[in-house]
DNA sequence: CTTGATCATTGGAAAATGATATGAAATAAT
DNA sequence: ATTATTTCATATCATTTTCCAATGATCAAG
C-alpha cells in the first residue's frame, strides 16, 4: 500500500473546488499536466476514479465525494504538522474593493483557510481608492481592485468584470423623468463610470439611494426602488440588465486586478488560492 | 513551503516509538539507510532537528516531541483517508504464546493500531502448542511463538528470549526438600523445559502452584511462594534469577518465531510493526 | 583490542517528476 | 461551416529525487 502524495491529495482538493484543472494548477502554482498526471496517479494509487472530466465538464464521481472529506482532513493534519514550529500566526490583510464582493466572500474565505489554518487572513471591504491608498501606504499587503489607471504597471489582471444596469424585472421608468439612481457613497470608481456614461449620452438622472455597501444597494434594486449600475456577477439574482431595453449607455468592462507585495511564500500561496478562487466564482 | 513526505513522518514516528532507526526500517519493510535519509529530509524541510541520535541513544529531541503530535494526527488522516474505500475491516488473526505476552502488550496493540486504524488485530493468547496447532489449522493468520521444532522451516527468528529460574529475592530453598516449582497447565513447552532440565540434572522437585497465564505465575513467584523458569524479559521486575546461586540447571535460550500466512498487504504491514515492536521491547 | 551494534554518508543507478509542446474534444463565434 | 478558444490528456525528454549497497564512524562490551 503506497503512501499517499500531500500534494497530490491537495490539487484534488482544489479541483474538487474549483471545479477546473487549469485553475487548481494556477492555486498551486503549477501547471495544468502537472495537475492532470498528479490527479491521474492518485487515482492510479487509490484504483478509483475521483474525477469525471472532459474539456467541457470536471466533477467529483461518487468515489471522489466519498474521498473528498477524508482528503480534507488530510491537508488540514498535514498544514497543522507543517504549522508546527510557526510561533505566532501569519496574517495577511487583504483590501477589496466592495464593487466585486458578492455573497460568495464566506465560501472562498473557507476556502483559503483550509488551505492553510494557521494563516489569519484579515480582509478590509471598502471603496477602490481608500483599499489602492492602504495598499500603496503599506497598511494592506494585498488589494483586489477594478483596474483603475491602466498606466499602473503593477498587479495581476484576475479576470473581467461586465456590469450592467441592473434593477428589477418591474422597475418603472418614466422616459422624461429622471433615471432613479442607487450609488454607492463617494468616492467609488464606479460610481463615477456611470454618472460619467449618463451625462455623456445626454441622459438625466438623479440619486435616490445612497447606500453603504453592496448589500444595501442590491436591497434597494431588488425592491424596485432604484437602478443601479453593478458587476453582473454580484448583483442580486432577482434583478436584470435593463440597459438595452431602457437605451442605456453600455457599460465598460473592467478588469479586477490583483496587487500585492507580500514576500512570505505561505501568503502568497493563500493569496493564490484566492485569486483562483474568484476566478472560479466569475 | 514544501509538503511533508508522509513515508518520512511515518518513519519519524515509528522511530519516536522504537527509538531505532533499523527497528523503524524493518517495520516499514525498508532499510536503515532510506529511514536515516528520510528523517534527515524531514529534518532538513522543517528546519528543525527532530532526533537526537547516536550510534548508542536515539531520543527525541525537544522539538520532535512537539512535531509527534501532530505528525501522529497527520498519519491517522493519512490511514483514514487510504482506507476510505475499505468496504470492510480488515481482520487480522493473530496467536501469541503466554510465555512471551508481559505488561508492554497493550502498547505494541496501540502502536499497531495507530499504524493502521481500520484494521482489526484480534489476539488469541494461548500454549504455544494450542497457537501453532490454530497456525496450521488455519484459524489463525499469523502465530508469534517460541521456536518448538527445530526442522519447522518457516517462520522468522524475531529475536531470543532468555529463561531464567525466577523467584522473589528473599524466596528460601531448603536443602534436600524438593524444589517449589510454579508452572504453566499442560501443555506447556517451557515447563517441559524445566522439568526436562532439573530431571537431567538429578533435581527433585514439586508443583506447588499450576497457574493460568503469566500474571498468575508472576504472583505467586512475586509472593515467595514458588520459583519458577520465566522468559527474563516478561517476569515481575521484582524477582531474580536464583539459578546459580541455588544450582540449577542452565535454561536454554530459545528464539521466539514469527508464523504468517497473510497475504494482504496491508495486514502483512501490521505485522511487521508488531514484531519490530517486539523487537525493540526485547 | 576485537567484536558487534548502530547511525551517517557516499556514489552510482533507477525511478519519479514535471514542463513544454502537442493532441483531442467540445463549444462559441463569425 | 469554419474557425477560434478553452480545456483536459499525453508524449517526450531533461531534471530531480530516491534508494540501495557498501563503507565509515562511534561507542560499549567482552
Amino acid at each position: 500500500m503506497k503512501a499517499l502524495d500531500i500534494e497530490a491529495v491537495q490539487a484534488f482538493v482544489l479541483v474538487a473546488d474549483l471545479n477546473s484543472f487549469t485553475r487548481a494548477a494556477e492555486a498551486m502554482d503549477s501547471t495544468q499536466s502537472a495537475v492532470s498526471l498528479k490527479i491521474k496517479r492518485l487515482e492510479d494509487g487509490l484504483g478509483r476514479r475521483l474525477i469525471e472530466r472532459t474539456p467541457r465538464l470536471v466533477r467529483l464521481s461518487a468515489d471522489g465525494a466519498a474521498f473528498l472529506e477524508a482528503a480534507r482532513n488530510l491537508i488540514v493534519a498535514h498544514q497543522t504538522a507543517v504549522g508546527s514550529f510557526a510561533v505566532e500566526h501569519r496574517r495577511l490583510t487583504v483590501g477589496i474593493s466592495h464593487h466585486i464582493v458578492g455573497a460568495e466572500l464566506a465560501g472562498l474565505l473557507k476556502r483559503v483557510n483550509s488551505t492553510d489554518p494557521a494563516l489569519v487572513v484579515e480582509l478590509h471591504i471598502d471603496a477602490s481608492r481608500d483599499v489602492l491608498e492602504a495598499f500603496d501606504g503599506g497598511t494592506l499587503d494585498a488589494a483586489i481592485v477594478l483596474r483603475h489607471d491602466a498606466r499602473r504597471r503593477d498587479g495581476e489582471a484576475l479576470f473581467s468584470e461586465h456590469f450592467g444596469w441592473m434593477a428589477a424585472p418591474d422597475f418603472n421608468h418614466r422616459p422624461g423623468e429622471p433615471l432613479r439612481l442607487a450609488t454607492q457613497a463617494e468616492p467609488c470608481s464606479v460610481r463615477a463610470m456611470a454618472v460619467g456614461a449618463l451625462d455623456a449620452a445626454g441622459i438625466a438622472w438623479t440619486e435616490v439611494f445612497v447606500g453603504g455597501g453592496l448589500a444595501t444597494i442590491g436591497a434597494a434594486v431588488s425592491a424596485g426602488l432604484a437602478i443601479a449600475a453593478l458587476a453582473r456577477r454580484v448583483a442580486p439574482p432577482d434583478t436584470i440588465d435593463l440597459g438595452p431595453r431602457l437605451g442605456l449607455p453600455r457599460l465598460p468592462t473592467r478588469e479586477v486586478m490583483l496587487h500585492s507585495h507580500v514576500s512570505d511564500a505561505r501568503a502568497r500561496s493563500a493569496l493564490r488560492t484566492l485569486g483562483a478562487a474568484f476566478k472560479a466564482a466569475a
